[in-house]
DNA sequence: GCTCTGCCTAGAGGA
């Protein structure tokens, strides 16, 4: 049975038929096995099989269900279901080793070693929330991971009693250890004695030898030959499997001394510490092994960095080969990654024949990839490609060597670091892995910077040695103090140490979206249909009559909801529920997404229907919560609690394991399974949860705005989906130029959309009035867009002091002859484009990006005469495509003493509204220069439809009409006449009235 | 040419 610890292993109690064995054959193994075997629980218990069956599960995949006895009479007998979990290669000896090394760290932390104290551990640690949730995913019984973990512990005691009492120098155990530094010496036996643990899971990167890592447990080390006596600090390695002293093992003790040599002295040698049986192996590290390990990991990070090339000639930009596939076939059975492996031959190297790839191995990769069609495989090579180079695309390879290289001192002026800080006050430890730490300029106060709460944040010392000593992120920052919640405790170090905090830089994470992508490759019922969906178009199929899904207890309940809708949301909602595939949701603006998202999980709730809810964005997922948690209908929202809204903070795991103090598997498996209704980001699939659960529907919100191999992770676990979005509205971001090029802001919902017999469409709007409304109508949506109401239609602005701002103004100036004012303000004109040509007002570009102050200085007039005229500034919103011109518009505004009015960039702006909407367009020169972001169709149409009640635009008609989409635009405009001309040095009268305003 | 959001992510063991 040995080979079953690599399995999942599910024992069910069952009295099946099973196929039956030869009878002499089974008579002689019954013999051969039971007398000699202990018939206990336990790690050394023995079973017999008495017969095996292949089957396939509602998934797809195979299954071994053994029928085995444990007792010689064969009257009591269980079946075992061996199940190869390829897509969770967790198991449970890692769990367990985890969970080991943990006790350990502990133990040697607090110097106690009695059984007492180790018996005491482990039962705490086995009981981390953290450790239920991985005994929960890997279907774990607490009691046997807790005394699989208790037969160890006699074994760390014995340790301890060997290496770690009181005595003097021949009392420790003798070892062979020759370190390199004594050179060629003649006796190489020491007797090795361990004082004390200086660190755990110590980090290091080591940018001089290109590694980082956690040491296990950083030790002081007193040698003893002869009379003689060596103190060394040393990495200690511990290993909870077999006691194999490989040269695996070895090698990782060898680098740790590498590692080690960033912080202090080189240790010479390492410790490699097998808990099982307590046996301890010095390993000195030679010269010559350590140049050959850095040879290998040259070789490694030579195929990392060359992951794309451009062959020779061709523009083509393509995919390189990995290292050759190895010849021996007994490592490539034991690989966790022969699938992707074999993948990544088929689909991108191409390699088919017996040239390439050694001839054992061809079988392997054709028994692999044999289900996929080629339409599958260049889907693959192609998101393959994309995803790859998306992430070495610029903005996501700042490195951290300037945390290395530079001064902080130098980088505070980036404003993304702050140096020359001391702690202040106690370190204290919020849970397991996070210590809150208080941090102090050492002279003066705090340096102009970008960091805020929530950022992520490395932390090192000012010494160079002490680079990346710990992550996190802050908590909190002000003039004086930095908090920040940190992943290892600081107060080791000396009181007087200064440290320097950088920002993390942002690693775009291709792990989600390749393992999403490598999922939809595998051989399994879930993946096939949505190849057959999305790769393949298969069309989406539905069921003719709602009777046949909507329980008859429930169509009361669902009348009642439906009550609430217009035509084409009702539309939707049968669209879903008649589903078998998927249905597509087209939210135009002002449609009420949100709300048809919320009405729709509350119609399949009261059908009785389990719904994964997610959207790219933590935001999103909590406004349709907010709506939701006022039906009264219960859901659980996974994801870090920090991040989520904090009115939904009270329905998250983390929450309500604290409340309902949880702490034990059978609770939290009530906490999972308890909701119909489970929330979360895209991201956030790599939950114990997924392991277990499917739901009837997954809907995702933002759906235009997801990259396919993102977008895909959660319709893993469904029957079905629902996408929701607008692709006329903005796509997922892309920067690499190259990878957008090839199509990688297609979003799924996009892709999907030429099945048009899944699509609905949202047509009726409540947010804009029939003017605003005709715009986006004129230049997106064929006029599809109508006004849910006449009382939305005919909205318009309220400004009960308008009269009297007016007077004012005309005291300063005669507008008689030119009345653009009036023109703006008047609310019964709810859209005006001002030109501003004739000002003129140019633009300016630099490093920073682009700007328009005269632009800025005119908005922040209007603005103020709105506020005047006794509009509420938070109903305010003001939009410009470029950051640079924001921040002008925001230090004029700060300057005017104008507050709550909101500004921001178009992107920000999407799926939001505001009364009045000014945008300012920026772009306006005579060279002719165009940037990329006004191109975009769908960014200009997110810009017009954001106002509610009066939206007015800014900008160059003569520059920006270069741009197709405003050419469009303006064309519409000019036969509606709604383009005012600005007269020429208009911003210099107003700002004169301005400043008078503002003494007024 | 200037738009930016998600991820706790190194190592826990197998042979």
């Amino acid at each position: 049975m040995e080979q079953l610890n690599e399995l999942e292993l599910l024992m069910e109690k069952s009295f099946g038929e099973e196929a039956a064995a030869p009878e002499e054959l089974f008579q002689k193994k019954k013999e051969a096995s039971f007398p000699k075997t202990i018939l206990s629980h336990g790690m050394d218990n023995r079973y017999l099989v008495l017969a095996v069956n292949t089957v396939q599960n509602k998934e797809g995949n195979y299954e071994k269900h053994l029928i085995i006895t444990a007792s010689q009479s064969l009257d009591y007998k269980e079946q075992c279901i061996l199940r190869s979990d390829s897509s969770n290669p967790a198991t449970r000896q890692m769990l367990i080793g985890t969970v080991l090394h943990e006790v350990f760290q502990k133990a040697i932390s607090s110097k106690s070693f009695t059984p007492e104290k180790l018996q005491e551990l482990s039962c705490q640690i086995v009981q981390e929330i953290k450790h239920l949730k991985e005994m929960y995913r890997l279907n774990l019984n607490p009691d046997e991971v807790k005394q699989e973990v208790e037969e160890y512990l006699p074994s760390f005691s014995k340790w301890a009693g060997d290496f770690m009492h009181q005595g003097t120098s021949t009392d420790f155990p003798q070892m062979q250890l020759s370190l390199p530094s004594d050179g060629s010496s003649n006796n190489p036996t020491r007797n090795i004695e361990v004082i004390n643990s200086l660190d755990i899971e110590e980090s290091i990167w080591s940018p001089r030898f290109g590694l980082k890592g956690k040491i296990d447990v950083t030790v002081g080390v007193k040698i003893h030959q002869g009379s003689k006596t060596k103190y060394k600090i040393m990495p200690l390695e511990l290993k909870t499997g077999k006691e194999s002293n490989s040269i695996e093992h070895r090698s990782q003790v060898v680098l740790y001394t590498l590692l080690s040599q960033e912080r202090r002295a080189d240790p010479d040698a390492g410790l490699l510490l097998y808990l099982k049986t307590g046996q301890m192996y010095p390993v000195p590290a030679n010269h010559l092994d350590k140049r050959e390990l850095l040879k290998l990991r040259n070789q490694m990070a030579f195929f990392l960095l060359h992951r794309i090339s451009k062959s020779p000639g061709k523009e083509k930009t393509q995919l390189t080969f990995l290292p050759q596939i190895t010849e021996e076939e007994k490592t490539c059975k034991y690989c966790s990654q022969v699938g992707n492996c074999a993948l990544y031959s088929r689909a991108v190297e191409q390699q088919m024949d017996e040239n390439s790839v050694p001839v054992v191995m061809l079988s392997k990769i054709q028994e692999e990839t044999c289900h996929l069609k080629l339409t599958h495989l260049e889907y693959f090579s192609l998101w393959y490609l994309m995803l790859t180079l998306e992430s070495q695309s610029k903005d996501n390879r700042k490195n951290h060597q300037n945390i290395w290289l530079k001064p902080a001192s130098e980088m505070e002026e980036s404003g993304n670091c702050i140096g020359n800080l001391i702690r202040t006050e106690h370190v204290k430890r919020v849970c397991g892995g996070q210590y809150l730490h208080h941090f102090q300029r050492k002279n003066g106060s705090m340096p102009v910077t970008n960091l805020m709460a929530g950022d992520r944040i490395i932390l090192s010392g000012e010494e160079r040695t002490l680079f990346a000593l710990s992550r996190g992120y802050v908590k909190e920052i002000n003039m004086t103090t930095v908090t920040c919640l940190l992943d290892r405790n600081l107060s080791v170090l000396a009181e007087s140490t200064l440290f320097r905090i950088d920002q993390e830089e942002k690693n775009c994470d291709i792990d989600t979206p390749l393992g999403n992508l490598s999922k939809l490759m595998e051989n399994t019922n879930a993946s096939k249909k949505l190849r057959d969906l999305i790769i393949d178009f298969r069309e989406p199929q539905f069921i003719p009559y709602l009777s046949s899904v909507l329980p008859r207890d429930a169509k009361d309940t669902v009348a009642n909801i439906l009550k609430g809708l217009n035509k084409p949301q009702r539309q939707a909602m049968k669209k879903v529920l008649l589903s078998k595939d998927y249905t597509l949701i087209v939210g135009m603006p002002g449609t009420g997404k949100t709300t048809t998202i919320c009405t729709l999980v509350r119609i399949l709730y009261a059908c009785g229907f389990s719904v994964l809810l997610t959207s790219f964005t933590h935001s999103a997922v909590d406004n349709i919560l907010l709506k939701l948690a006022k039906f009264q209908i219960g859901f659980l929202r996974l994801g870090q609690t920090q991040k989520v809204h904090p009115d939904i903070q009270k329905f998250t795991e983390e929450e309500i394991c604290r409340s309902k103090s949880i702490k034990c598997l059978a609770l939290l498996k009530e906490l999972y399974n308890c909701q119909l209704i489970v929330a979360t980001t895209c991201m956030g699939i790599s939950h114990p949860i997924f392991s277990h659960r499917t739901f009837d529907f997954c809907i995702v919100d933002e759906a235009s705005q997801i990259s396919q191999p993102v977008c895909l992770g959660p319709l893993f676990f469904a029957q079905r989906f629902v996408l929701v979005g607008d692709h006329q509205q903005l796509p997922p971001l892309v920067l690499n130029p190259e990878a957008s090029a090839l199509g990688m802001s297609e979003s799924l919902f996009k892709r999907l959309e030429k099945n048009q017999n899944a699509v609905v469409q949202l047509t009726v709007q409540y947010r804009m009035n029939s003017k605003i409304m005709s715009l986006s109508n004129k230049l997106t949506y064929d006029g599809k867009l109508e006004c849910g109401s006449d009382k939305v239609a005919n909205a318009v602005i309220n400004l009960p002091h308008f009269k009297d701002v007016k007077l004012e103004l005309e005291f300063y100036a005669d507008y008689s002859d030119n009345p653009w004012l009036i023109g703006v303000f008047e609310p019964n004109n709810p859209v005006c484009f001002l030109n501003t040509e004739k000002v003129p007002a140019p633009e300016q570009v630099e490093k920073g990006g682009v700007s328009n102050i005269t632009e800025a200085k005119l908005i922040v007039f209007l603005t103020s005469v709105f506020i005047k005229a006794g509009c509420n500034p938070s109903d305010i919103g003001i939009i410009a495509p470029y950051r640079q011109q924001l921040k002008i518009i925001n230090d004029l505004l700060e300057h005017s003493s104008v507050k709550m009015v909101e500004v921001n960039t178009v992107d920000k702006y999407q799926g939001r509204d505001k009364r009045i909407i000014l945008v300012s367009f920026v772009r306006s020169n005579k060279d002719g220069t165009l940037g990329e972001l006004l191109k975009d169709w769908r960014r200009l149409n997110v810009a017009i439809t954001r106002a509610k009640h009066k939206l007015i635009l800014l900008g160059c008609v003569s520059s920006l009409k270069r741009y197709p989409p405003l050419e469009k635009l303006f064309c519409y405009l000019n036969t509606e006449k709604l383009i005012i001309d600005l007269p020429s040095r208009e911003h210099e009268s107003l700002c004169n009235i301005l400043g008078d305003f503002q003494r007024g």
